[in-house]
DNA sequence: CAATTTTGTTAGAAGATTCTAACAAATTAC
DNA sequence: GTAATTTGTTAGAATCTTCTAACAAAATTG
């Protein structure tokens, strides 16, 4: 059974993986913060468990079994964010400090539960997918709000970044998941956004912040 | 901050406590389910955060600091419990082992949402109170249901042992907390006694399960 | 009270996770 | 295509929690 230091490690590695399914050894150090030769060593645990692929001087790749048991924690993490806004009033922007704990929880039955009681989410509170039981993420196809000509409508579906600090502008302005959004005009020289949704008829939005906001037409 | 194994010390510390407030290290070792010299270099640990009081060849004992944060951890450990039975629907038997998990999460708003939540509960599902935000435990006398006469009437409040097999045995006799039992009669030579219940007008529990029900006078 | 048993201690080591320092390989820049 | 930079590795050590073996102190027993 994965540690806890060891699931951290295989989220962050899932997440990091390119098309090709590769990370570096300095980009994984970066993640989790730590030093080089932390991960070095870590990889090669991991390796003799039989989650990843690791040569000498090369990027290293998770096994399918490394993938499963990386998206079970996922599926843990996403599952409890959704709980915590859901169930318990919590806000999108405070129930990530608390998922990555309670993540490593062993307790099939307690997932279980949470699952059935919100009637089997598929996304977290941050639109991201939740992995079913057995570890296979549902594909979607969203695009940037920034890549939206003038005129379109779309529907907030999911966000690119999910810090506290982002989530807490996101709030200031009542942004939130599933709202329409009307792209009134761009602004060439910084490609800065005028939108306008419900009760808010003309909104100036960032490139930095379109770049984050996950959006699909509406339909 | 304690770790999650010095928490685990501080809990059994807390639990063992006698009337004079000591633990031997043999007590403690038997409880943690690990060796003597493990406890040994632990209590030193723990003396040096000021937790506990240490001399070589003598029982240890808690100070205020040590016992507040034991109790602290305790409150967590049995709002969990509480929650789990009473949001998420499991049993009594079932949340002890998650309950063990769940009270090293490191959230105050986590388990203050579980509390209001419940509206602020001062037992856990098996009777034990459950200490306040200070580290206050609340003294409550019972009696076990072996010290009953027969024709006594009395509250079934809470449980000496809350291991799942006990508590399996409870609740395939309807055995729960809130019921009033009377004594219809106590057998001389085994002390096994005949009660009556709910539905139940006649059921023998020997002498050990009546050593384990903590029970309060009806009124 | 002397012998035995129980309880507690020290010493030494192991595994997990982390670090820094030093070096080597690979990549990028000029 | 050498030089500089970045990336990755090894070696060696630290901290935390645990162990076993050996020994010492305290308590119990006859
Ligand atoms: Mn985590
Ligand atoms: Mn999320
Ligand atoms: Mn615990
Ligand atoms: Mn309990």
């Amino acid at each position: 059974m994965a540690s806890q230091t060891e699931e951290n490690y295989l989220k962050s590695l899932f997440n990091l993986a390119n098309e090709a399914g590769e990370v570096n050894i300095s980009e994984l150090a970066q993640q989790m913060q730590v030093s080089m030769p932390t991960v070095n060593s870590m990889v090669k645990t991991l390796q003799k468990n039989g989650w990843l692929i690791y040569e000498k001087y090369k990027p290293v790749t998770l096994t399918s079994e490394g993938k499963k048991e990386a998206a079970l924690v996922i599926r843990k993490h996403r599952l409890t964010e959704m709980f915590l806004v859901k169930k318990m009033g919590f806000g999108w922007e405070e129930v990530h400090e608390i998922a990555e704990q309670i993540e490593h929880i062993h307790s099939p039955k307690f997932f279980e539960r949470m699952d059935e009681m919100m009637g089997h989410p598929t996304v977290d509170p941050h639109g991201s997918p939740i992995p079913d039981k057995m570890g296979r993420v549902q594909e979607v196809s969203y695009f940037t709000l920034s890549k939206c000509k003038t005129g379109q409508i779309v529907n907030l579906a999911a966000l690119t970044n999910s810090s506290t600090e982002f989530l807490e502008f996101l709030n200031s302005r009542d942004l939130r998941l599933g709202i329409e959004l009307q792209v009134i005009s761009i602004e060439p020289y910084d490609q800065s956004m005028v939108v306008s949704f419900e009760g808010h008829p003309s909104e100036t939005l960032s490139e930095k912040v379109c770049d984050r906001l996950l959006v699909r037409l509406v339909g």
